[in-house]
DNA sequence: CGTTTGTTCGGACTCCAGTA
DNA sequence: TACTGGAGTCCGAACAAACG
């Protein structure tokens, strides 16, 4: 590939860079600790990341900005192009570089949703950040990631970060559009003739028996109790939910492995989710 | 033996508390 | 409020070890 002038030798492998790129390309933004965490126990490798993410800076592929002393790295358009047109992993066309979203101040949220990424292990390549699910013209949901993994009888699982910045009741809000896209028909057929109505997110998600899980992970304090009392008030609001609801607090998350995470279910339980999914077949 | 990966160290930067 | 010095981090580069 043509590059341009590459103005010294590179000190890391095209394997390094292209896992990087693939990295970035999955959780938009991240630090050099976060993507090395992903392939090398924690704390090592750092420095090895570092090289291989300066190397793509030379090349144009990647840049940085600061959020307060660390530095957040994300694609360039290029860098997407590049990722795009390999070929190996599905990217939306005109997705934002993540560049934006640091210079406004976000990062915290976007390094927090990717912490939960990295740290829930897995494929990186099964995860997409900044999904939008359209529900009618002037109705939408965006989930801040999405899980392409079979689960509960979905074939994917919704992520929702919360850093204390929003109130309770916006959070719940969120959840309640959901349950709207959940339960949100369109019209098949001709008009006019007799066609038959079917659920929006199916068209999405046809793999699925069930409306996928929606996961919430609150975050933005280091009190777990200030967090349990968080999750204990979003349950009140969004008491009788036809939703399947689980939340964890982040620190938790941060201190366990991954394969003993513990998600406490506010909302259905998975029989019950079955029961309504049958009740409206 | 050249390349790749891990470790160490100095410098630069940011945050914070104390002071005028 | 503005400034300053200290403390703590993070970056990058040099160095060392492991690898094929």
């Amino acid at each position: 590939m043509e590059t341009p002038a590459a103005p010294r030798k590179l000190t890391s492998t095209a394997q390094t860079r292209g896992l990087l790129m693939l990295m970035l390309s999955r959780v938009r933004i991240a630090t050099a600790a976060q993507l090395a965490s992903v392939i090398t126990r924690e704390g090592t490798g750092v420095g090895y990341m570092r090289r291989g993410l300066r190397d793509l800076r030379a090349l144009g592929f990647v840049d940085y900005g600061r959020h307060s002393r660390e530095m957040v790295w994300h694609l360039t358009t290029l860098g997407q192009r590049t990722v795009a047109e390999g070929g190996d992993v599905a990217m939306r066309p005109h997705a934002a570089t993540g560049e934006r979203a640091i210079a406004a101040g976000l990062a915290p949220h976007g390094l927090a949703v990717t912490d939960v990424i990295v740290k829930w292990g897995g494929s990186l390549i099964d995860w997409e950040v900044e999904v939008d699910h359209t529900i009618d013209k002037v109705r939408r949901v965006v989930s801040d990631a999405v899980l392409y993994r079979p689960s509960r009888g979905a074939e994917v699982e919704f992520l929702e970060m919360d850093r204390f910045t929003m109130s309770v009741s916006r959070l719940a809000m969120k959840l309640r559009a959901y349950e709207a896209y959940s339960q949100a028909t369109y019209f098949e057929g001709e008009r006019g003739t007799i066609g038959s109505t079917k659920s929006l997110w199916r068209q999405r998600y046809p793999d699925s028996r069930l409306f996928p899980v929606v996961r919430v992970v609150l975050g933005g304090r280091e009190d777990v109790d200030a967090l349990d009392r968080r999750t204990a008030a979003l349950e009140q609001r969004i008491r009788g939910i036809r939703l399947r609801v689980d939340v964890a607090a982040l620190p938790r998350l941060m201190e366990t492995p991954s394969n003993k995470w513990a998600w406490q279910p506010i909302g259905l339980t998975d029989e019950q989710a079955q029961a309504h999914a049958r009740r409206a077949a």
